[in-house]
DNA sequence: ATGGACTCTGACAACGTTGTCAGAAGACAA
DNA sequence: TTGTCTTCTGACAACGTTGTCAGAGTCCAT
């Protein structure tokens, strides 16, 4: 800047107001510094800058998702950088890989380069250790899941509600024995839905047989592995609800082994891509991943615009996809 | 960190020094401070650290791929911010949505933030605009996309031989009408594709039926209707090669449609989620995003480290999966 | 010509940190 | 005791920028 400066014989904080656009220079002065810009290839130090500003505002978020390469995670990074880059905000993005330390020690990176906002897919049990980095000013949003022992906005899906939805549409085709397969427990989601799965059971007046319930299951295989013993079961279910994404992949797959992909209904949680082209298509409950990021980002830089009134917490609604896996009879 | 250095009552330099953790502090002193930091809740500010630091490091890379929500660039970002976390190192992420305008402004904004590399699958045709980047000091590694104008670190797929690979293996079934559906022609990794058809089926001694051929197929819908269009004609191919995930989708979906999914084989470039539970499974030619962001990132830190060497051309090979499709007979 | 209002410009300090360097304090040998 | 060396500490300037403020210049009405 001290060069551009020198070359359009202005001094720097003339350079300053023209690359920052500010108004009352003259005309010619700011063709001089352009031109000067242009031919030094100057690069305005945004970095600096916000050091200085009186917003000290970074012009930056950070986002903490569970893993990038999830296509849940990724459709939701992907619609909070849409947001974000309207607004001329760049996203810091990290993986948790659903291991609290992992989330805290991406937070504190995030906080020593000062982003402006944070947005949460939150993996430990404790967020009161966010209460700092709000009170020094960062705005923070939790998606998918609620923080604990902090409040702050939030954007979930309606998880048991979604559940529910599928039971419903199962026991409307006659069924009364269906099975659960459930992730991590511990997950607050993988509970909801648990959760969505007694309730609506509970309400239909189908009592609960443990033997057709599994949880903690994590991966492709563990889900394969339980579908097996479900379906061992003297009484054998006639329909599945999979918790979760790598579950419902699991559980078809034990069924197609089986020879049984026709014949015992199969409804998972969380769309899946090319669930159309299989043989039945599958029913799943779809989450709406862009909707939740482009409202947590909503959210947020209402926030950051100085919006001070309390928490808001969005519920983002679950579709049912009818592909034919759900519209087996019993 | 002057009020740090009040409480804990040294100079702000000592606190410094016991924030970077140097050498030569006192024992007594380096608890008292932290006592301090701990009760003020201090945060160091990276940001400032780095303005002054001889060094100049963000300790922070841009990565601008073609779609953050696509699961080839998901895959690729999150190897990436693998290796960079090792290093504590962090990830701003943008999407160039093909868009040579989007990949300027995205870089330019990454560069004011000044970050020490930049990883890009690139979109525009011509480079020569990161020149000035790289005199600043930024180190450049083009993923999956060779560059135009410029030399730098390339990561690619050798797209052709994978293609030749494919092709080879529909011909040793047999095949010798086999159509080909490619992406976008000015998208390098298309053309290339492209010509490794063209060269292998050259190398069959196969004469290329232009009536077999369709290219610039952008998405699903295009590829649906180019499949028709082929199978329109009056001597069909008999074997398919797709050069691009969403296009073998489109075909898989018409040839389900029109009942030929068992007739007619198949193979499409780049690996499908589930491919695996289709009837039948999709033979592909994978590619290895991961292995891609994890060596670009590796030759990134690299030259980070001082490593001045001539740029390096690394190719990541592709796999072909035989599931099925590919292996229909005429 | 004078005063007042307005427009434009630059000197200077400051943002939060670290590099440099000088010097204080302590240890040890002569 | 003195000198030398080592260890530790802080004052100060600087990184690249912008906020503040004073003042120079211009224009117009009196």
């Amino acid at each position: 800047m001290r060069e551009v400066a020198a070359l359009a014989g202005v001094s720097i904080k003339t350079v300053s107001r023209v690359v920052n656009g500010e108004p009352n220079v003259r005309p010619g002065l700011v063709d001089r510094v352009m031109a000067a810009v242009e031919r030094l290839n100057y690069q305005h130090n945004f970095t600096a800058s916000s050091l200085r500003r009186s917003d000290g505002r970074s012009a930056t978020i950070g986002v903490v998702l569970e893993d990038l390469a999830n296509p849940f995670s990724a459709a939701l990074h992907r619609s909070i950088e849409d947001v974000a880059v309207a607004r001329g905000v760049l996203v810091l993005a990290g993986s948790s890989d659903e291991d609290e330390d992992r989330e805290h020690r991406l937070v504190s990176a995030f906080a020593s380069r000062r982003v402006d906002g944070l947005i949460i897919q939150p993996s430990s049990r404790d967020h009161s250790y966010l209460l700092h980095e709000r009170r020094a000013g960062t705005a923070i949003v939790f998606v998918d899941r609620p923080p604990a022992f902090l409040d702050a906005d939030t954007v979930l899906t309606d998880n048991a509600a979604g559940v529910r939805r599928g039971i419903r549409h199962l026991v409307a085709q006659g069924h009364r024995r269906i099975g659960y397969l459930g992730d991590l427990h511990t997950i607050v989601t993988a509970a909801e839905r648990h959760r969505g799965y007694l309730e609506e059971l509970a309400e239909q007046g189908i009592e609960v047989d443990e033997r057709l319930v599994r949880l903690d299951l994590r991966g492709i295989e563990k889900a394969e592995a339980a579908t097996m013993e479900l379906l061992a079961n003297p009484r054998p279910p006639t329909a599945i609800f999979a918790g979760q994404n790598l579950i419902t992949i699991g559980t078809f797959r034990v069924l197609r082994r089986l020879e049984l992909h026709k014949r015992v209904a199969l409804i998972g949680f969380d769309d899946i891509l090319l669930a159309d082209l299989l043989e039945p298509g599958i029913t799943v409950i779809a989450q709406d991943p862009a909707g939740i990021g482009r409202t947590a980002a909503e959210v947020l830089f209402r926030r950051l615009d100085g919006d001070r009134s309390p928490s808001e917490h969005h519920v983002v609604l679950t579709r049912m996809i009818t592909r034919g896996s759900g519209e087996i009879a019993p």
